[in-house]
DNA sequence: CGCCCTTCTTGAACGTGTTCAACTACCGAT
DNA sequence: ATCGGTAGTTGAACACGTTCAAGAAGGGCG
């Protein structure tokens, strides 16, 4: 948080032009290594050496270690939103929409599954601004729940005027739960996930549907005021 | 996994009789620096030093300083049992008992909530011994499972058949999600826990009385079909 | 060209968790 | 009492993530 003279880039970020070749080389190299050899067996020296840089060049450019860990999941958002699209374009009710998006951050996220899940727990910890509830990873999270609202807007579903805007936020935490169930999943090809996405999604089509229904609706209010309480 | 002599301790374990004395000094005062400094502040030598021991020594006991974790995890079982009781002894309602449960399980983690937050993360990985869905950790496991059980057979509640012998493992899922929100909770007295707790069983309590309703039959069944099929 | 300032780079050094070969204390059997 | 083996204990050594003082590279300006 000390003051930084005036840069080009978003501040905090020492990336201008000059170093930025270096940085990529360093990330992708990280990168290599960890689907190698998994997180934990990939050192800073090991990344630093095959990089052709000292140890502490990766430090100039990455804080530490757990912070190339959020140029992965930057990554993987950005592959996520990717490999939605078709599905947003193909599909026009909600269910299939919710279901191929969801099946697609798997999608995305699976050649990485046996070093991914080894550090989701640092993802885990509140305090480390890894947290997908952090402060510092809000914009990989908000481009994340606004997939999930055009899941909802570009769909026909009808949904409570009270809940819509609530919603994509709920999918997205429901998103959050696959990948935690994921995380554990230790079936072949991870199918179990699989069956948790081809599920959960009817129930939670099912569950936005009634939401609008008038005997439901004290439950709606109850469930949505509660939820705006806890938010933060 | 090497072959042990006979012991008078679970099988293992390598506390006998000798050694008893040295590791409960170990763990004490691992629980007491853990709460005083943090647990990442906290070293295996200070420990070591505190204790008197040798560095060494302490692994001689516990694999590993995330292995002194599972210790206070033991413990804070134990404790939530013991608060637990009255609860059980006073209320006849299934929400007051399972409120009163909940309400016990973060009163018993409260006191620790600075430190606890910061290591719950080693309990998020999945492939550590320490995760609360590990074989390593079944026994708390099945405690926590079984207190929630006698909240159940101990109410006044008329649960669905099918439904029943599910719900305690169910009742334990969620104690999990209240526990992961408490340790992202920063406000003060982590009072949103509170209200998390007190929202969300009038809306628990509601969906089992539902759940034998013949109208939402074919839902409760889904439901319990597709947490059948991803159980492990 | 020479100067200065910022950006970038270096690698030795520090503190950490963990390991391990050596050692000591204890206890039952001879 | 002596021996032998197991349980318990030691601390130096190792590999790792991280820090930092020192320097190199680059470029704008006189």
């Amino acid at each position: 948080m000390t003051e930084q003279p005036a840069q080009t880039t978003t501040a905090g970020d020492p990336a201008t032009a000059r170093g930025e070749q270096t940085r990529q080389l360093i990330r992708d190299t990280a990168m290599r290594l960890f689907r190698e050899r998994g997180y934990a067996q990939t050192t800073m020296r090991a990344i630093a050496q095959e990089a052709g840089v000292a140890v502490g060049n990766a430090y100039y450019y990455f804080g530490s270690k757990d912070h190339l860990i959020q140029e992965f999941y930057a990554q993987s958002q950005v592959e996520h939103r990717a490999a939605a699209q078709p599905v947003l374009d193909r599909e026009e009710a909600f269910g299939p929409r919710l279901a191929g998006v969801l099946h697609a951050g798997i999608d995305v996220l699976t050649p990485s599954h046996g070093f991914a899940a080894t550090f989701f727990k640092t993802a885990a910890e509140p305090t480390s601004p890894l947290s997908p509830f952090s402060a510092e990873s809000s914009g990989p999270r908000q481009a994340a729940i606004d997939l999930f609202g055009e899941v909802l807007t570009g769909s026909t579903a009808k949904v409570d005027a009270e809940l819509r805007p609530q919603l994509p936020e709920l999918l997205w935490l429901a998103y959050m739960g696959v990948i935690l169930y994921w995380v554990h999943d230790r079936s072949p090809g991870q199918t179990k996930t699989r069956q948790l996405i081809d599920g959960a999604v009817p129930l939670i089509d099912r569950l936005v549907a009634l939401s609008r229904l008038r005997v439901l609706r004290p439950v709606t209010r109850q469930v949505l005021d509660l939820i705006r309480t806890l938010r933060h």
